[in-house]
RNA sequence: UGACCUAUGGUGUAAUGGUAACACAGCAGAUUUUGAUUCUGCUUUUCUAGGUUCGAAUCCUAGUAGGUCAACCA
C-alpha cells in the first residue's frame, strides 16, 4: 500500500468534477504572452497545468496569448517552446490567440447585436475618468446609447482601418456603477496599426486580454482554466462573456503565484536587467529565467521536484530559495560525476616521492552511483592543494593539513606536513610533505587513521579552466516589499570569475554536462567554452558545515 | 474608507468536525577516503474575540492583518 498524498485544492475540484460526471476528461492550457522569457514562476504554472493533465489523463495546450502586437516577438515564442520542452512537458496542440481573431471578431459583433457592446469615441483619459474609483461609481460615456446599427457600422469601419490608433474602442455595455471595476464597460477592442508577429498586417484592431482569453479557452474546450490570483476579479467578466456569448463554459480557478526570497519575477523588470546590461542576457546564470537556471546547471528534474514541494494554494507566499537549492543539490548529487579542481592553489612537494615518477590512480566517479565507474587521475611529486586546507596554527577540530599533521589525499595517499616554506613577505609559499607508500587508496595497509580528506591535482598535468561563481542577484530578501528602485538592491558581487586548476579528465567535458567539483560545489560546462578554454558555471555550493562552524 | 481573496512553526504545505503532521531552514549527535551524501534526535505552530457543537485549525459572526482591483498590458 502506498501512502496517499493529499490533494491540492485544484485537484480536489477536478476529482469532484470527474466523480460527478461533469467532465469525463480534463483539458488545461498554459497561456504565456510571448513578450519575455519564462521564469521559475512560470515553471510552477507549467508543472501545475501539465501535471494535472498527466495525472488525470487529459491534455494541455500551449497557447500563446498574442493579442498585443507591440510587445510580442517570435524570438520569445521560440524560447518559450524550448523552455517548456526542456522542463519535460509535451503539449497537445500549439495554438495562438491570434488563430481566433476571426472568431473573436464575430463574438464582438454578436455582443453588439445583443445590445451588449458599443463603440466609444472617448479618449483613453476620458474612459479612465469615467471608470470612477473602487469606492466611487463610474459615469456613462456619452456614446453609450448609440444604436446597434451604428455600432455595427462603426466597428466594421474600425476593422477596415478607417480610424487612427486610439480614435475609437469597442466597449462592453455592462454597468458603470458595478462594484467590480472590470465590469464597468470594459474595453474589448482597440485600434493598433501595428505589425503582428503572426497575422502580419491583416488586422488593425486587436482584442483585449479579457475578450480573448476566456473565449480562447471556450474554443479549445478547456475544462479548467488555471491562472494566478491577480485574475480573481476577472472571473466575473470571464463568466459574463461565456453567458452572453453562449459558448463552452470553461471555468477559471486561481492559485497563488510563486515568490522566492532574493528573487524578482517581474518580466518587465527582468527585461530591464537585460536591456541595461546588469546581466549578460536573458540566459545569464544569475537570472531566474528557465534559460538562466538551465545555463547555470539546474536540472528540469530539480525544478519539477521543487514545484512539487512548494505546493499549490491560494495564499501569498515567499518561498525560501534554499528549498530550490536543496532540490538542485539533491538531484545533482545523484547524477553528477565527481572531479577534483583546486581553486586557490598551494604547492605541495612530496619529498620522498621519486622525482619524475607518475602514477595513474583510479577515483570513483560518483559514490551515489557505483555503475558510473572510475576515472584515472595522474599523481606525482608536485601537487596543488587548496590554500584553505592548510593552517599554520590550526584551531581545535581542524582535520586538514598543519605542521606535523596528516591528511588523506582523496583517492591517493596519506601525507604528512614536514616543513612550511615561506616567501620574502612571510606568506606560505610551499609545503614540503612526506607520503605514506602503504596508505594507497584501495590497498591501504598503513593502519593509519586520518580524519581529514582533501582534494588535489597533479601540478604538471593540471588544466587551467575558468569558473564563474554566482551569488544571489539581489541583497534584499523580499523584493516584493521594496518601495524604491529595484536596481538599488542589486548585489554588486553576484559574479566572481577565477582561473583554477582542474584534473585533466575534464578536457572531454561536454557543454551542459554536470559535475561535482569535490568539496567545491556543482558545476556545469558553459556554452561560452572553447576547446582551449573551458568555462564552468557554479550551479550551487555544497553544504559546508565546517564553514558554518568557523563563522561562529 | 468600497468590493473581492487570504490567514496553521522562521519558510512552505497537510490535517476535509475527532491525538496538529510533513518538507526546507536552524540546532545537536552518529557514520563517512568529499567537514558532501546518509542516518538519528531536538527546538518552534492553528491572527483575535464571541458563537454553534459532546468535540472546532476546520462551521458561523465580528474584528484585525496582508494581498488584489481605478492599463486602449497580460
Amino acid at each position: 500500500m502506498s501512502e496517499e498524498k493529499s490533494l491540492n485544492f485544484i485537484e480536489e475540484i477536478i476529482e469532484k468534477d470527474l466523480k460527478e460526471g461533469k467532465h469525463t476528461t480534463i483539458a488545461t492550457r498554459f497561456p504565456p504572452e510571448p513578450n519575455g522569457y519564462l521564469h521559475i514562476g512560470h515553471a510552477k504554472s507549467i508543472a501545475l497545468n501539465f501535471g494535472l493533465a498527466l495525472k488525470y489523463g487529459g491534455k494541455t495546450n500551449l497557447r500563446f496569448d498574442d493579442t498585443n502586437p507591440v510587445t510580442e516577438e517570435t524570438e520569445y515564442v521560440e524560447s518559450i517552446k524550448g523552455d517548456v520542452k526542456w522542463l519535460g512537458f509535451n503539449w497537445a496542440e500549439e495554438l495562438y490567440a491570434s488563430d481566433y481573431f476571426d472568431q473573436l471578431y464575430h463574438f464582438a459583433v454578436k455582443l453588439i447585436q445583443k445590445g451588449l457592446a458599443y463603440v466609444d469615441d472617448s479618449t483613453s483619459e476620458e474612459i479612465a475618468a469615467q471608470k470612477g474609483t473602487p469606492t466611487q461609481p463610474g459615469t456613462n460615456s456619452k456614446f453609450r446609447n448609440r444604436s446597434i446599427d451604428e455600432n455595427l457600422q462603426l466597428f466594421s469601419d474600425m476593422k477596415a482601418g478607417k480610424y487612427k490608433d486610439g480614435e475609437k474602442v469597442l466597449r462592453g455595455k455592462i454597468d458603470m456603477a458595478h462594484l467590480n471595476m472590470l465590469m464597468r464597460d470594459p474595453v474589448l477592442y482597440r485600434i493598433k496599426h501595428a505589425h503582428h508577429h503572426r497575422t502580419g498586417d491583416a488586422w488593425c484592431i486587436y482584442p483585449m486580454y479579457d475578450f480573448a482569453h476566456g473565449q480562447s479557452d471556450a474554443i479549445e474546450q478547456i475544462t479548467h482554466s488555471i491562472c494566478t490570483l491577480e485574475f480573481v476579479p476577472h472571473r466575473e467578466l470571464y463568466n459574463w462573456f461565456i453567458e452572453k456569448l453562449e459558448i463552452y463554459p470553461s471555468r477559471q480557478y486561481e492559485f497563488a503565484r510563486l515568490n522566492m526570497t532574493y528573487t524578482m519575477m517581474s518580466k518587465r523588470k527582468l527585461l530591464q536587467l537585460v536591456n541595461d546590461k546588469h546581466v549578460s542576457g536573458w540566459d545569464d546564470p544569475r537570472m531566474p529565467t528557465l534559460s538562466g537556471v538551465r545555463r547555470r546547471g539546474y536540472t528540469p528534474e530539480a525544478i519539477r521536484d521543487f514545484c512539487e514541494r512548494i505546493g499549490v494554494a491560494k495564499r501569498d507566499n515567499l518561498i525560501d530559495i534554499s528549498l530550490l537549492e536543496f532540490c538542485v543539490r539533491d538531484h545533482l548529487n545523484k547524477i553528477a560525476d565527481r572531479r577534483m579542481v583546486v581553486f586557490d592553489p598551494l604547492k605541495v612537494i612530496i619529498t620522498n616521492y621519486e622525482e619524475g615518477k607518475t602514477e595513474e590512480l583510479p577515483s570513483e566517479n560518483n559514490p551515489e552511483a557505483p555503475e558510473r565507474g572510475v576515472r584515472s587521475m595522474p599523481f606525482g611529486r608536485e601537487l596543488w592543494i587548496e590554500q584553505e586546507d592548510f593552517m599554520e596554527v590550526p584551531p581545535k577540530k581542524y582535520f586538514r593539513l598543519a605542521p606535523g599533521q596528516m591528511v588523506r589525499l582523496k583517492s591517493a595517499y596519506i601525507i604528512k606536513c614536514e616543513e612550511v616554506v615561506k616567501d620574502a613577505t612571510g606568506k606560505v609559499a610551499e609545503l614540503r610533505c612526506t607520503y605514506v607508500p602503504e596508505s594507497k587508496s584501495g590497498s591501504d595497509v598503513s593502519g593509519i587513521h586520518v580524519k581529514g580528506v582533501i582534494h588535489w591535482v597533479n601540478a604538471k598535468t593540471a588544466l587551467p579552466v575558468e569558473v564563474r561563481l554566482y551569488d544571489r542577484l539581489f541583497t534584499t530578501e523580499d523584493m516584493g516589499a521594496i518601495e524604491d528602485d529595484f536596481t538599488n538592491h542589486l548585489n554588486t558581487n553576484s559574479l566572481e570569475v577565477k582561473t583554477v586548476f582542474a584534473e585533466p579528465s575534464l578536457t572531454t567535458a561536454q557543454v551542459g554536462e554536470h559535475f561535482q567539483f569535490l568539496r567545491m560545489g556543482y558545476f556545469c560546462l558553459d556554452p561560452d567554452s572553447a576547446a582551449t578554454k573551458l568555462i564552468f558555471n557554479r550551479a550551487v555550493t555544497l553544504k559546508d558545515m565546517w564553514a558554518k562552524e568557523m563563522k561562529k
